[in-house]
DNA sequence: TGCCGCATGTAATTAGTTACATGATTTC
DNA sequence: GAAATCATGTAACTAATTACATGCGGCA
């Protein structure tokens, strides 16, 4: 399971099942979702198996804090992982499938009122981004062109997440233009839309 | 569950799950996997629901065949899953996963080599893309400004596959270039690699 | 006083994968 | 005679989601 090793990888720094659910809304929500009982669960598995350890540390509020950190066996088993290479599993898209069907509803208006509503949602998804950008502007000096070293790696998906969001939305303009065209063709056919 | 809208969705030309799985290994294939045993399991369970129905048909060789065909139930399902809009889940990309933790890799040099055979990977997805388009062009007189109706959608979701790849390509090229200034600062700095 | 954020967990369910079972027909 | 394709299914397991339970501390 990926979730076993992306919670391997973030535990580099020891944390807290609690704070390594803000990482997931955060830097690596882009990619990958977790909820917050997936991670709980998944992290008693890891230390069960000897990947993780943890300790109970004071909270300032609150009940107590679990602290996992790595292993020896659990920073082997990363470095494992990454060394066998790219995992490219068959991805899911759930708006494509629907895509896929649109001729289904009644006529192009509909088609068109989906892909508007898909523009909104891939528009808000680049502004997250840009936003994140912004703040690594103001927080590293030099960036882009500089990086630290800790964040070179996390930059790069960044950077996919945006170029990837920025050709959805190319699709979806011309994919509304050829829709829009489409259904002109069905007006000059026959008769007014209703 | 998205399978069963799409399942609803392919049958509205009656089909069994033999024949639909090579459907998600084929045109679907680019943004869905489903296993044989996950569509047979999913047929029978709308078929309980009464959004489907089945009739047994003989086989030119091998056992009978299970012809599944849509109810009244199972296209106006379809329908409220188009008309609610866009379902857009969060993804999980795992070699997103990956990349955001290349920095355990001893030397940038593996970090290289990592990409590249994701490179090679996506390389193969596109011409695999660009084969189904060959087809297409082939097929359809005027094709790409003329497609028959019930191929528009389906070629959408095409053309999206293609430029996302494209894109992750490009992605890939310059992160390549980068993680190599990477390296070459790293030597500058600290000797010969090893 | 009541809500929000902190913090950890369990239980039930759904979705998806892997492995296995069965048996016919066609092709090499 | 062996392997590939046709064809349907069940069982066991893993991954992920949803719902629920608990309780502290600070703030309005």
């Amino acid at each position: 399971m990926a979730l076993d090793h992306i919670l391997l990888g973030l535990l580099r720094e020891p944390s807290t099942g609690y704070d390594l659910k803000k990482l997931f809304d955060g830097s690596l929500g882009h990619f990958w979702a977790a909820e917050q009982s997936q991670i709980y669960t998944t992290l008693a598995k890891l230390e069960k198996d000897k990947s993780l350890r943890s300790r109970r540390a004071p909270s300032l509020r609150g009940p107590q804090r679990r602290v996992y950190s790595l292993t020896t066996k659990g920073r082997r088993e990363l470095r494992d992982w990454l060394r066998q290479g790219p995992e490219v599993g068959d991805q899911r898209f759930h708006y494509l499938a629907q895509v896929f069907f649109l001729d289904e509803l009644e006529n192009t208006d509909k088609a068109i009122d989906f892909l508007v509503r898909l523009r909104e949602h891939f528009a808000l998804r680049l502004e997250a981004l840009d936003r994140v950008d912004a703040e690594l502007v103001e927080e590293i000096p030099g960036y882009p062109d500089t990086v630290p070293p800790d964040l070179f790696f996390p930059v790069l998906t960044l950077s996919l997440g945006r170029k990837r969001i920025q050709a959805t939305l190319d699709w979806i303009e011309e994919s509304l233009a050829r829709v829009r065209t489409l259904g002109e063709q069905a007006t000059d056919a026959g008769g007014p839309p209703k």
